[in-house]
DNA sequence: TAGTGGTCTAGACCACTCG
DNA sequence: GAGTGGTCTAGACCACTAG
């Protein structure tokens, strides 16, 4: 056992490590969809792991929807059209790379802002304390497709400027990066609605016309909340997701 | 070991019924939000389990939005905002249920009809091949909210009248013991639209009006398609979710 | 430094599927 | 009946967190 392995990764888990390799020939489209892999005895042997280090690699697998197994059949290559649909929370940017278009933003505005009552109940801090809003556009291919209005809790005296914002690719990394600002897990509501005049001229559509509306509250490591995102969609937009298992299990 | 536990389900695996027990704790309110759980290895030797099964308790648990864990730091119970917005395949009754309301419906048509090319891709069979639609609006406190309109592979020679899909509570329910259905996992996909003609007439609402509108295929346990649904809600209808996770871990 | 969760192992037996 | 994934154990060591 404990054969160094030749080549990534030697400080990533084995069942990640293991999980890349499987993951990779599958992306390749080495393998057809619904084809079968190898039983995890056999690949536990060829690894030169544990039988329980591959079933973690499995496990891991299929919460990102990448393979499936059933019990007593095997263990198989999700199909396309299920791949790749697993919900991230950088997912504006995740959501364009996916259809093979360049994500952007315009920045409108960023201001410290007080809370209002609404927004205080959802982010655990009283109306009044002082916020950090982000206004932006978001753009695919350089053509507007949403709105974002974010509201952050960042620590007191954290300042953050429009050019920053633009500099930087992601504002999420720019966050993590200068503030201790760890996404761990967010939770969405989604809606129609209707565009008002601002929404509508800065989208280049008509009034009343329909959006698709997502709020969203995310989460730290410690499950405080640390942002408040209200998201509108052009109808042109689509929101991807997938559903895994019954509530009965 | 193997004390016979005092109370459920002697069949449930023991990861599962320690799941159980910990989570009726919680929903009963005992523990407050962010509450730590007893350490793994305190839990571990309090059920008489080993720690593996705890672990696997607790991924379970950390699946369904219950309770997440920090290494180094403990296991936690989930604050409320997020628990019970993980999202199921039966989500339209699991909703309703949630928010206190009844769900209902009102089947407006059921009938055999060929697949056209857009539903055959999506549900691989050929173009003109039969399906089965069922047309319902959805209700709930008995007013309608929104339509579904799905269609079913199903068994040749597979037949399915209105008036038995209004007798039993669950369409899902009751496709799954008729016929070998058993949905798995499932792709969404939202948008924002606007309501033609009929939607507006069935739902009461202006044409035009925003609706949101949710494309769902439903895969099998072996993950071959055999349901496509187009729903479209009102805009006072709201879709929860939640993102666990960022995308690169 | 003590305590927590995270990873890993080697082996056992059960439950299910399919030829 | 042979082969697959599912459950469970007992023990080891690592990585992280916090007082």
């Amino acid at each position: 056992m404990m054969k160094i392995d030749d080549t990534t990764a030697l400080t990533l888990p084995r069942y990640k490590w293991l999980a890349n390799i499987i993951g990779t020939t599958i992306s390749q489209g080495l393998l057809a969809d619904n084809q079968a892999l190898p039983s995890e005895r056999e690949l536990a042997e060829r690894y030169e792991v544990s039988r329980d280090t591959v079933r973690k690699a499995v496990r891991y697998m299929e919460e990102r929807g990448i393979i499936y197994s059933g019990h007593g059949r095997g263990t198989f290559v999700a199909p396309a059209i299920v791949r790749g649909t697993t919900r991230f929370i950088d997912s504006f940017s995740q959501d364009a790379s996916n259809r093979g278009s360049v994500p952007g933003q315009r920045v409108l505005n960023v201001e410290p802002v007080a809370a209002s009552m609404a927004i205080a109940g959802l982010l655990n801090v009283r109306p009044g304390d002082p916020l950090i809003r982000v206004h932006r556009i978001r753009l695919m291919d350089n053509v507007p497709v949403g709105l974002h209005d974010a509201y952050f809790v960042l620590p007191p005296g954290a300042k953050l400027t429009l050019s920053q914002i633009e500099r930087a690719g992601s504002l999420y990394k720019l966050l993590t990066e200068k503030f201790g600002f760890t996404p761990a897990e967010a939770v969405e509501n989604l809606s129609a609605g209707a565009a008002e005049q601002e929404d509508a001229r800065l989208l280049g559509i008509q009034k009343a016309d329909p959006l698709l509306i997502c709020e969203r509250v995310t989460l730290s490591d410690r499950r405080e909340p640390i942002e408040y995102c209200l998201m509108k969609y052009l109808s042109s937009y689509r929101y991807k997701t997938r559903i895994a298992k019954r509530s009965g299990d």
